[in-house]
DNA sequence: CGTGGGCATCAAGGTTTTGTCAAGATGGAC
DNA sequence: GTCCATCTTGACAAAACCTTGATGCCCACG
């Protein structure tokens, strides 16, 4: 994994988000934490996070509601950290979509072996992440998150790292403004495509040259962008 | 799923698998039981089961070993279910590739549950990507969004593309001018003949060399248009 | 032989989509 | 608190695109 692990937790006691926190080192996970369960979905929109811990016990709204409206948009790993160890209670948060469900109190090297399978499975539903990327001029070492064109580096933002790689991975193929806004944005993004242009915009002027002729980036009008494979 | 589920089940107590056997209906599910590791790997490798269900405490080999080697050259997802409870049994079997792990005893409902959970994920492994056309020297790539005559590409606006993959995904067939109006443009448009024509000519002026021997594009007077399958 | 329907082509005009620039807004580092 | 990099938003310009009308061709039919 090249960019830091998001991750947003829902539970309203101070005490387990902290314990979580110190049990993976920050640097390298990023944590969101939110007390009720509208705030975490909202996190979970604009954050667009990798996995989501989910405490049943919420204050304003039970945890399995919760877990279904996440569920309508979101295909992110919801692991369900909750106290209720019935086998009802299982079943019903399984069935609602949770990837895993661990009882409290819980084992950390369990549930951070659990969050690793969780991860896996995500990693799996997604095409094959390289190690690099490299086209006609264009090079990206994901582990590195570093972005070189005709061996120079080109320092790119967060935002725009992540747009150019989602292109790399899908390479060839056009992603739709929609596609990219949700993932790289989040589900609440969705309709900024303007915000998109102007990211565009701007990573093409860090690795184009010629605006008319694009060498990597072409614009698919109406639909959305595609990394060109090869130099042309 | 059309084809009944085949399951695995590697477990040496002949009592659990037929409590199994009995908790999920016969019809819908077709098992496949072995008594030792070697056994059930012979039998992963020949029934290509759609899960797998894993004791850890085998005659003939340590089920931690079974899992690994399953790993080696099969994605199928694999539950662990077995009596050791310790944490560190558990963070073992999850990282050696387990994709859940449920101790003895325990409940029915939970495990058919969690064998839910493991079928989701695998049935969203699996890439959704549509084949490409190609006939006669004209080819489609509908992941790219690009198309080719004779190799060499030829840039399409969105209508004109969706006309074309509308053809094409019903090559050799004749689509009436309202069909395709319909398609493209929606209800509102199907009798705006004359707009289709245009595109038709713009499309054509892009991949026909000749006007007036169409390659690709056939036109059915009085009726609509008609993508020749094959060159003749 | 003339006429009209169906079709193809071209160019003009208007509309939608995209690109660019710059001004705030945000948030973290110090 | 200020500074700095980054992100979002708005206004405007540029480009791409779509529709429409005019015109001419071909051919069936009267």
């Amino acid at each position: 994994m090249t960019e830091p692990l998001r991750i947003v937790i829902i539970e309203d006691e101070a005490a387990i988000r902290r314990f979580l926190r110190a049990s993976m080192g920050p640097d390298e996970v990023e944590w969101f934490e939110a007390e009720s369960g509208g705030e975490g979905t909202r996190l979970i929109a604009h954050k667009n996070p990798h996995l989501v811990l989910l405490d049943l016990g919420l204050p304003d709204q039970d945890g399995l509601e919760v877990l279904r409206s996440i569920r309508e948009w979101s295909q992110v790993p919801v692991i369900v950290l909750t106290a209720r160890g019935k086998e009802r209670d299982k079943v019903l948060a399984l069935d609602a979509g949770a990837d895993d469900y661990v009882t409290k109190p819980f084992s950390i090297a369990e549930l951070l072996a659990r969050i690793r399978v969780a991860l896996r499975h995500a990693a799996r539903a997604m095409p094959a992440t390289e190690a690099a990327y490299e086209a006609g001029g264009l090079s990206i070492d994901f582990d590195a998150r570093q972005v070189f064109v005709d061996g120079e580096e080109v320092r790119l933002t967060p935002i725009e790292y992540r747009l150019l790689s989602e292109l790399a991975r899908h390479a060839g193929k056009v992603l739709t403004h929609r596609h990219l806004l949700r993932t790289v944005w989040g589900q609440a993004y969705e309709d900024s495509t303007h915000t998109l242009r102007v990211h565009m915009g701007s990573i093409r002027s860090k690795i184009e040259s010629d605006a008319a002729y694009p060498r990597f980036i072409r614009t698919e009008t109406g639909v959305g962008y595609r990394l060109i494979p090869e130099e042309s």
